[in-house]
RNA sequence: CGGAGCGUAGCGCAGUCUGGUAGCGCAUCGCGUUUGGGACGCGAGGGUCGUAGGUUCGAAUCCUAUCGCUCCGACCA
């Protein structure tokens, strides 16, 4: 490609909403375009990139033996209110009327339609198992669109979907696409870890997220660095200590903690480690028909229920969800606090309360303390020194119910936990008959009856990716893309290119010589300034770069630069191409 | 959805408090000089100041409403 024929918009600067590394360098080196929030237009530059990300995928989907075909953006609404998900979906989903004031969504993915077809067009066990993909444009109404095309409203996906006969050719299938999604960002040049991930509401025995491991990730990760555990912190079991309680060391005592409201200030008063110490969270169950019925007072059914965590952990309300009794809850109200503990919030504790009426839930850290430190139910006033069985009852629940933190004993019993961040960029699950069901898919099985088809499903965040690689892969000058994904391979900056003869010859030749190697290379022959070219290249993350020169040529010489070398290598001109290809193979 | 902030040229911003000719840098166009790390000079074009009302002799500026965007939180996955 010819520079002067191809489309080249870089800036500056930024636009100031961009805040994170990748959206800002996405919109520096113009491969995006914002037209509303979280909607962007992919420029010729940003494009490339996308169909290379896109190509990769479609190749080891297609190894993999998925079938690739396209279903539409716009659907009716009856599919998905026979699945349910058009009440269970919320204000993410995009829903309009056409013409004649029928229903129809915007898909945010094609569970429904992807169901439709095989009801229709499976009818025997013989025909299974299949995989069905699609790289589509995908839209989620997302509550706070944000970091550019990381978290867009509308992107594209690649979305699979499998069907089997029974739960063994399900998970054959499953570690099949597994397999497949390793080698996708393998060879998309991407850092990455397979995390075990929350199975949500659906259940079922299987889902892995795949995230590039980035700081500024949204997710974050725990992970054993002496075995291959990982998993979504939101999942992560977050074991007990592996000392047992300790016993009683010392008496309880009221200290007065005025004004002291969290356990970071009690602790700083006492001089007590924040380990030492435990926050109440005080939430209240409360049935869907009483939220139905806000504004009436309805008791029925409430209950209220004190958390117990150790003051240095964080409550995973994923894992407080699956509490019995529990979910689905909110947070209490002072007022509810005040009628059920006497006392106002920061001064909550587990001591002396009415057990019938508060339900106590410990964290399995919290219910290996002794001697800690709470709150006393008594405003400006803590607890020291106190102690489970001699100084109130054993909690009624113990649960896993914090945010795994590192150097928590890894739940196989290897070694510790370490924590990093993510991006996710994959996700795989086993949906088993939730939409089959729904839907009524069956075929007919191997004794002549119908059975419903086992499913699953399987998406790749292709836009996401692109921001991803960012992340993973910038520097002050700009974006260093992986060599599979680069817009383009390698530059050709030839220096003055309207004033020598000798640069302009020197520079078609490798141009065509490239070309003619199949390499995907960039000749900048906008006659700009060389500093121009070279922010340019490096700004969009162009792997490589020929620089060509008068001054150069005189000694039989052209430079060959890295991304991210520090410095040019000086090569004979007939030698480029090998010295290119020699690179690749790395 | 709650809290905060911002909407002035393609981008980054000043001007708003204290009403009176709409500005700066980058980018763009023309001419010239430049040509190994985002050149320089001279000249030019481009804005109904988010939108709609109101106050006023006069509104980017004050008031009201509305829309959009951003951040923090909640929510969702």
């Amino acid at each position: 490609m010819r520079a002067s024929k191809f489309f080249i918009s870089t800036i500056k600067e930024a636009p100031s909403d961009a805040e994170i590394a990748s959206h800002k360098l996405m919109m520096r080196a113009g491969l995006i375009k914002r037209l509303a929030g979280g909607i962007y237009t992919l420029m010729p530059m940003g494009l490339r990139v996308v169909r290379k990300v896109e190509n990769i995928v479609r190749e080891e989907m297609n190894r993999a033996g998925a079938i690739e075909l396209s279903m539409p953006v716009v659907q009716p609404a009856e599919l998905w209110q026979e699945s349910g998900r058009y009440k269970q979906y919320g204000p993410e989903l995009l829903r309009f009327k056409d013409r004649h004031d029928r229903d129809f969504v915007m898909q945010p993915t094609s569970e429904e339609v992807i169901t439709d077809i095989a009801r229709n067009e499976l009818r025997s066990y013989r025909q299974l198992p299949v995989n069905f993909y699609q790289i589509q444009t995908k839209f989620r109404d997302e509550r706070r669109p944000r970091f550019g095309v990381m978290r867009g409203r509308e992107f594209t996906m690649k979305d699979a979907y499998s069907f089997h006969a029974d739960f063994d050719g399900l998970k054959a299938e499953y570690q099949n696409m597994f397999d497949a999604y390793t080698r996708i960002f393998t060879r998309l040049g991407l850092k990455f870890r397979a995390v075990a991930a929350d199975t949500g509401s659906i259940g079922g025995t299987g889902s892995h997220e795949f995230h590039v491991l980035a700081d500024s990730g949204e997710d974050a990760l725990a992970f054993a660095p002496d075995s291959d555990y990982a998993a979504n912190v939101e999942l992560a079991e977050a074991m007990a200590p592996a000392k047992p309680r300790g016993a009683a060391g010392a008496a309880m005592q009221k200290v007065a903690t005025p004004n002291k409201k969290t356990c970071e200030q009690v602790v700083e008063q006492l001089g007590l480690p924040l380990s030492q110490s435990v926050k109440a969270i005080a939430l209240m169950h409360e049935p869907e028909e009483a939220n139905a019925a806000k504004g009436v007072v309805a008791t029925t059914g409430k209950r209220f229920f004190m958390l117990l965590l150790r003051g240095d952990h964080e409550l995973n309300e994923i894992k407080a969800g699956k509490v019995a009794g529990l979910s689905p809850f909110r947070f209490a109200t002072p007022a509810e606090i005040a009628n059920y503990v006497g006392c106002e919030p920061g001064y909550i504790g587990p001591v002396g309360l009415d057990a019938p009426r508060v339900t106590i839930v410990a964290d399995r850290s919290v219910a290996a303390m002794s001697d800690f430190v709470c709150g006393a139910n008594e405003a400006g006033y803590h607890l020291t020194g106190v102690n489970w069985v001699r100084d109130l009852p054993e909690p009624a629940v113990v649960a896993d119910i914090r945010n795994a933190v590192k150097g928590d004993p890894s739940p196989d019993g290897k070694g510790e936990l370490d924590i990093c961040r993510g991006i996710e960029v994959g996700h795989i699950f086993q949906l088993r008959t939730k939409y089959s069901e729904a839907l009524k898919s069956t075929v007919i099985g191997v004794d002549g009856k119908p059975v419903l088809l086992e499913m699953g499903c399987y998406g790749i965040g292709v836009t996401r990716i692109v921001g991803a690689a960012i992340e993973q892969g910038h520097d002050e000058r700009g974006i260093i893309f992986p060599a599979a994904i680069a817009p383009f391979t390698v530059g050709i900056c030839p220096i003055g290119i309207k004033k020598s003869d000798a640069v302009k010859a020197a520079a078609e030749t490798l141009y065509s010589e490239l070309q003619a190697a199949g390499i995907d290379v960039l000749l900048d022959d906008r006659d700009e300034r060389p500093g121009v070219m070279f922010a340019d290249m490096e700004l969009i993350g162009i792997p490589h770069r020929f620089t060509i020169g008068d001054r150069g040529l005189k000694e039989g010489k052209i430079e060959y630069q890295g991304r991210t070398d520090s410095a040019a290598t000086q090569i004979a001109p007939a030698e480029a191409l090998a010295l290119l290809k020699s690179k690749l193979a790395l």
